[in-house]
RNA sequence: UGUCCCGUGGUGUAAUGGUAGCACAGAUGGUUUUGGUCCAUCUAGUCAGGGUUCAAAUCCUUGCGGGACAACCA
């Protein structure tokens, strides 16, 4: 694939094994051709870049098969579950780019025929009504090891079965009181096979069903039929579900038992979910740090959810571009946060307006310019991309630098100002540092230079070369802006793979600095949350929506690629 | 002492019995009015042993290593 050609979910050549399987599926003749995917969270969190990439494989996969995706939330639990997520899940996979197929779905839409399909299995003698605690399941289930034992109540005559189930949905029962099980194989060495829990009682209003029930089925009881209404033809999901696959095809096996072969037959696929280092995915961790107040919300920043990326400056072109980067494979993978990096800035390099910002700003007065004076500079809007054009920006006598670029003893290799040294002036003249003065402390407080008129920028005089070039704002016109910078927010490369050391004990303490007083160019004054801008020599910066009327806040996306601190 | 899955450069991922390739990371040099971008070059790999074959990363086998599974979570 040629440099050109940005890779984006579903609009290349595919390699991985999902693709290959489904291949020969098709040339199997399965499901009469038909390929049919769907993304099915459970509506208990936010969605993080682990999502995402799911995202992208199962719209891709639609896309790449002229097929089309669904969205369904399982929404099986109603103690987890809340609007607020549904909302935020929606939102997140269309600004991602992708747009499910009609409404979105629901697995309590279900209810009332996986309710159905639970009698039905009764009837068969596949399932039966249980009556021991949650511990004493738990005590005769034996261990991957050791085989279980069968329930005193697994041989409960077909109608007793029935009248109990039928009074556990009716509410007659309390929590944990009873419980409908799969009849399945307690000697099972696949532990999931060992009569595994089917329907629950809770009373707790569920979000959409309201109290129309008191049981609740199970994932197990739930994901494959869900899958097999909708005629989903490739269940895609994470490698912790594989052992589930068994059970998965035994309800499906079960309930289609004397029934007409269905046309579509649903195949669970799994592939290895994404881990990331220095980072935690885990959707109960990220809560603890929304809830506890580590972070500002589910959408700070710093957190690897999609909305706090988006907030942070990640496009979603980036995020698919990752997300095809990665790949799909079947073994464990921890991906280098830099690949992330990588594909924010390769993205942002080309889309990028290039302005002047300075975050730790220096006064520099340029001795032999005249004072009052201004002059508008013309400016090329981004190097990469012509057709953005280009702008004038005020230049006078006294502007900004930035203090990391003066140095009162610089090293053998510093190409920027220092006593007696010359730079370009980023877009404007070559300067010379003639004097500099400290305060109190022994921090620089002002620096004086001397200008070659002959220099401008663009003027025949400017061919001369200089080492350096720096950015620049002319005080008189540089407008203020908050500006918050991010580092990674744990220390650790796998915070939570310490068995004895809790995550949070890595937590960066330094993972987000504000800096109050930047001067920026400006035609920064009047802009847009979530507006992208390349701060010349700095890196990527994004609009937060914190933005006040005259007093922008920058978010640092990334910074650029920087082989000059790298040296130090 | 169980069942299942997985082992390719530092990190990912291709090669599906026929030249081990690509990307990120790292290093070096060139270009550059961003120490960015871009360009060029380099570093570095099939877990180990045995077998099948003209030929094995790929098939078989035995080890070794990693992971998953014992929620009325998904």
């Amino acid at each position: 694939m040629s440099k050109e050609e940005v890779p984006l979910s579903g609009e290349e050549i595919k390699t991985n094994f999902i693709y290959q399987e489904i291949d020969k599926d098709l040339a199997e003749g399965r499901n009469g051709g038909k390929v049919l995917t769907r993304f099915p969270p459970e509506p208990n969190g936010y969605l993080h870049i682990g999502h995402a990439k799911s995202i992208c494989l199962n719209f891709g996969i639609a896309k790449h098969y002229n097929s089309v995706c669904n969205l369904r939330f399982d929404d099986t639990n109603p103690i987890k579950e809340e609007v607020e997520y549904i909302d935020s899940i929606q939102e997140d996979i269309q600004w991602l780019g992708f747009q499910w197929d009609g409404e979105p779905k629901y697995a309590s839409d279900y209810f009332e025929q996986l309710y159905q399909w639970a009698v039905g299995l009764i009837k068969k003698g596949y399932a039966y009504v249980c009556d021991l605690t949650a511990e004493q399941i738990a005590a005769q289930k034996g261990s991957p090891t050791i085989p279980g034992e069968n329930s005193p109540y697994r041989n409960r005559s077909v109608e007793e079965n029935l009248e109990l189930f039928e009074r556990m949905k009716n509410g007659e029962f309390k929590e944990g009181e009873k419980i409908l099980r799969a009849k399945i194989d307690m000697a099972s060495p696949n532990m999931h096979m060992r009569d595994p829990i089917m329907y629950r009682i809770i009373h707790s209003d569920h979000h959409r069903t309201g109290n129309k029930w008191c049981i609740y089925p199970m994932y197990d009881f739930t994901h494959g039929q869900s899958d097999f209404i909708e005629g989903i033809t490739h269940s895609i999901c994470t490698l912790e579900f594989e052992v589930h696959r068994p059970l998965y095809n035994w309800f499906l096996d079960k309930i289609l038992e004397g029934e007409p072969t269905p046309a579509v037959r649903t195949r669970q696929i799994e592939f290895a979910r994404l881990n990331l280092n220095y980072t935690i995915m885990s959707k109960r961790k990220l809560l603890e740090l929304v809830q506890k107040g580590i972070v500002s919300g589910w959408n700070d920043p710093r957190m690897p959810t999609i909305s706090g990326l988006r907030r942070r400056g990640y496009t979603p072109e980036s995020i698919r571009m990752f997300a095809d980067k990665v790949g799909v494979a079947r073994r464990d993978n921890v991906i280098d946060i830099a690949l992330l990096e990588y594909c924010v800035r390769e993205d942002l390099n080309k889309k990028a307006m290039r302005v002047n910002a300075v975050l730790d700003p220096v006064k520099l007065i340029i001795s032999n310019y005249p004072e009052g004076k201004v002059e508008m500079m013309e400016t090329v809007n981004n190097p990469e991309d012509e057709s953005m054009g280009s702008r004038s920006i005020p230049f006078s006598r006294e502007i900004y630098i930035e203090r990391d670029d003066f140095m009162e003893n610089p090293p053998k290799k510093f190409f920027r100002l220092a006593p007696g040294s010359e730079v370009r002036l980023k877009s404007a003249y070559i300067i010379k540092c003639e004097d500099f003065k400290k305060d109190a402390e022994g921090k620089i407080s002002e620096i004086y230079c001397s200008y070659d008129p002959d220099s401008r920028s663009g003027s025949g005089g400017s061919e001369r070369k200089v080492k350096g070039t720096l950015h620049w704002v002319s005080a008189a016109h540089a407008i203020d802006a908050e500006v918050r910078l991010y580092d990674r927010l744990f220390l650790d490369d796998e915070p939570d793979g310490h068995k004895d050391v809790d995550f949070k004990e890595f937590i960066n303490p330094n993972s987000l600095s504000i800096l109050n007083n930047c001067k920026m160019e400006p035609m920064l004054a009047n802009v847009q949350p979530l507006e992208k801008f390349q701060f010349q020599r700095l890196g990527y910066f994004s609009v937060d929506p914190d933005s006040k009327e005259g007093k922008p806040v920058f978010n640092r996306t990334v910074g650029l690629r920087d082989s000059w601190t790298k040296k130090q």
